[in-house]
DNA sequence: CTAAAATGCGAGCGATTGCTCACATTGTCT
DNA sequence: AGACAATGTGAGCAATCGCTCGCATTTTAG
């Protein structure tokens, strides 16, 4: 296998019926990713499920990875939005409370399709272009960076960049390690108190 | 490429002359993982670093798997040697002693062979028995939750086992993510303060 | 209606991969 | 020294995979 490049179409579909052929082939490639995990996932197999021939699925993407980029560049796509109107409608509310709708926010994410999250998460190499996954990251780190030195004067913390990169990462972690090894806990609400809890205290504000 | 089961050794290495052959084996393993990462693992290349032959190498891993799961045995060992003593070493100083010294810990666990462990985080799949890098996750949680519980005087919490679960993920979380994407802060002495911070903070006790 | 463009098809090529097996070499034991 | 076990060798098989290409079908445009 061939180191491959490109992840871009290698034609945009024009036409309704085209359209469709290339949403269900992204469909059959979540559903393959998701029942064979990333080493089962397959071309061949993709065009099967989808109902396309192999010849078409080429038309659309250049290669195996392209398919891989194109789910996750949906899926950044669906979060990152989500994520940036939460974080600017949360920016005047007390800390607290910002930083409960922030972590339920997170949690959605996860629940929306946690099978292809883990997915993609987990067994998709983080390597060449598909590294764009950590461009979510770094969006979400800039938002929270911004929130904090906006409001710096009332938390107890001294370097903003340090204590976003603290509170993402922990975050982030205490949410998806509970989706990947007790997917039922995602609905505990003390498990929101307590990620509210670290923040708050961490941040030297008000617990509620 | 039909799934495979067994990771074990198909035969024990009995004398010296294999016991280094195995070694060598294991060490192109991870030579190969770090320069081509999962996918481009293949047991041809591993024989061919290792300078034996693919012959001698089927003679004690049964499959390709069974490198990866060999790796990931002895990286679970040697850590996990290393969090025990640590963790009942620190069990009666001070919180915040104790919080940095694991912390610590963790860093330079992370700093011993950064390129394999990020492989092994990041790109070899979850799946099946490679699930047992998980293992150690749930060890280190137990102790926690063990010195957790065994001092809880003194902690302002409530839920035992939901404090080390979040003390977890958020430490190995902030490590981890500073590994992999500012590996030079994890020298930066700022790193272990902030994280120190983040778990005193959230106890409720002293920060030093 | 007709020509061109867009889309769809799938047999199968070339390359690679995991792995076997028949055999050679080295080590151990008596 | 001889016999047997342990270890090492590598050509190559069977299977699979990513992907191409020549052609059929459908849609669009004039």
């Amino acid at each position: 296998m061939p180191r491959q490049v490109r992840t871009t179409p290698r034609k945009q579909p024009r036409q309704t019926r085209s359209k469709e052929t290339v949403a269900t082939i992204l469909a059959a490639t979540s559903r393959v990713l998701k029942k064979r995990g990333y080493d089962g996932l397959t071309t061949n197999a993709v065009a099967d499920v989808a109902g396309v021939s192999i010849g078409s699925l080429y038309q659309y993407f250049p290669n195996k990875e392209a398919l891989v980029a194109g789910l996750i560049e949906h899926h950044i796509e669906t979060v990152n939005r989500a994520i940036l109107t939460e974080l600017t409608r949360v920016a005047t509310l007390p800390m607290a409370q910002a930083a409960r709708a922030v972590i339920e926010l997170t949690i959605t994410a996860h629940a929306v399709d946690p099978g292809l999250h883990a997915v993609l998460t987990e067994q998709v190499p983080r390597i060449g272009k598909l590294a764009k996954l950590r461009q979510l990251d770094e969006i979400v780190h800039r938002m929270v960076a911004g929130l904090l030195a906006h409001r710096k004067a009332e938390l107890a913390i001294r370097d903003v960049e340090l204590a976003a990169f603290v509170l993402v990462s922990a975050i982030e972690a205490i949410v998806h390690r509970a989706a990947l090894l007790y997917p039922e806990r995602l609905r505990d609400p003390r498990l929101v108190d307590e990620a509210t809890l670290i923040v708050t205290r961490y941040l030297g504000v008000a617990e509620n």
